[in-house]
DNA sequence: ATACTTGCAAAACATTTGCAGTGAG
DNA sequence: CTCACTGCAAATGTTTTGCAAGTAT
């Protein structure tokens, strides 16, 4: 089971090569940012547009499982999804578009806030606030 | 503003004392972590069995928007509630037994984390591993 | 009595799944 | 030619909303 090539294992749990998914893996390569289920639709359609919503869902699981993307879950958001090359990093959501953004800082030694007998494994931190473009539109009363 | 005599305008969104709203909030208070709208619901229906969900929704929206009670959003998970009494904190999940605990450390000064042109608000941080009781109970394998 | 609140059911969303048809290998 | 994959629509699950009835003040 699931020998690919010479003797090695992988959880290739996608065995073809489609038009959709490959518009739904670019979408999300391209964009820079978490993307929503949504998000994702809207560009892979326009590559195809005749693709379905449920294409994406069930391709967003199987590339989840495979490990090519990782899932960003925000508070009040829909999940979004991102590739997994990035490393540890935290993100930012802007409090007027929505969009969320990659940050690439950490503050580090974290470990030390968590209660006596407590062992911290990892973090997750997110910011919120106004972005660039939002900032830029004069919201910024 | 907010005068509360004939037609003025006020932000206490809320008028009345009912049974329902009571056991809400007494969940809320007496659960001593984030509850979900759902734990909610059940809480309250030990004290008001004909209460519903829609009441629960309704009765969460209020008290948000009086400041009484806050959102805390747990990646992967629906959102939780709880009262706000707290102050500015952190959460806790552990991985094994998924209780969250209050964190009441920050890090402080996150603002320099944005990227260039952004401008922080406010942030969250979840912190996660093995609370002190999966810790004991030889988890740490 | 007034009008804020509630319960129910329908609506609005988000995500998943069943199924027959399509197309990659 | 096969069977993984897709589109569509129906099914699920969650949160919101319309409306008539209920009830705190």
């Amino acid at each position: 089971m699931r020998r690919s090539g010479q003797g090695m294992y992988r959880w290739t749990h996608m065995q073809r090569s489609t038009r959709q998914r490959e518009a739904i893996q670019a979408a999300i390569q391209d964009a820079g940012r978490p993307l929503s289920a949504h998000e994702i639709l809207q560009a892979a359609q326009r590559e195809v547009p005749e693709i379905g919503i449920a294409t994406v869902y069930r391709n967003l699981k199987l590339l989840q499982a495979d490990g090519q993307v990782q899932t960003v879950a925000l508070p009040e958001q829909p999940p979004h999804y991102e590739i997994s090359t990035h490393g540890h990093h935290h993100h930012f959501q802007c409090t007027i578009c929505q969009r969320v953004f990659d940050v690439h800082a950490c503050p580090g030694n974290l470990d030390k806030l968590a209660p006596r007998g407590f062992s911290v494994q990892r973090h997750e931190l997110t910011l919120y606030g106004l972005c660039k473009d939002c900032r830029k539109s004069g919201a910024g009363a």
